[in-house]
DNA sequence: CTAAGTGCAAAATGTTTGCATACTT
DNA sequence: AAGTATGCAAACATTTTGCACTTAG
């Protein structure tokens, strides 16, 4: 695990703000420096990296691993990790990316389950359900593709 | 992916053999590799990995992803258990890293209420508990370090 | 001034692939 | 015989790291 950022430097405030403009997209480390090659920003992928890895830690970002030869995608949710009021779940289809935000009593009992048997404090915030949206779920059924998960 | 196996081969046969011997026990394709470099059995690794994406696609094993920089995961669960295959959740300590496997009857009914309320089919394969274990859990608590998420 | 962050290039890691050979059916 | 699997090594893609240099506080 990465050390949170201590400092404000010129790096992080311009990545910072890139993500900013682009909420629920999800986009990897490599899109990142691409983007900022292709405009002229110099800034190593070390630092992208690092710096991505940073923003997670301190729940400004999400990342998402969903196969293992493909890469890790970040996703700015930093409003929502900053405000303590309503906590909220997300679904994120592998199929067609879209990301499912559930506000439900019943999928907050986890947290409490998880707490009292299994001795874990879940994080919401960080925590990703990965699945088949509806929309998916019935186009695969339809294209008798039978991956039934 | 890769397409299912046709034919029954040694290699085959000896991995699968291997494979029955640790049900619920999760191992990497590299450990499967040194395993059989170790017993002095001559298995490629590419012919691992391929029949392991083989195994996975027939739902002989399952494969888990839990971070992008640790190698996935694979679990025996038998050939005939194709759609009640028993999947166990992942919790990940965010703090330690270290990855808690859970079998759990009220993390299943998860699965069935997100399909039922919220129309979405969960792949806990590919679902991972963020959260604090219950050791670091304890030192953030006694360090004082009054994070309660 | 000091600790933290940067950037480069190189290493490490995990996985896939090209191709000649060997095996299964 | 025909098609499939194997094994090696090399390619690949992503991520991490060592280290000298710069910068924020």
């Amino acid at each position: 695990m990465v050390p949170r950022a201590k400092y404000r430097t010129r790096q992080r405030e311009i990545l910072l703000a890139y993500l900013e403009t682009v909420p629920g997209v999800h986009i990897t480390a490599g899109d990142v420096c691409a983007y900022f090659r292709q405009q002229g920003v110099p800034i190593g992928q070390s630092t992208v990296y690092r710096q991505l890895e940073s923003l997670v830690d301190e729940g400004v970002i999400n990342k998402y691993i969903v196969d293992s030869s493909s890469p890790a995608c970040f996703e700015y949710v930093g409003a929502e990790s900053h405000e303590d009021a309503e906590v909220c779940f997300h679904c994120k289809c592998e199929k067609c990316g879209k990301l499912i935000h559930l506000h439900c009593e019943e999928l907050d009992g986890i947290q409490a389950h998880l707490l009292a048997e299994h001795q874990f404090r879940l994080n919401p915030l960080r925590t990703v359900f990965y699945g088949l949206c509806e929309d998916c779920c019935r186009e695969m059924q339809s294209s008798g593709t039978g991956a039934s998960l």
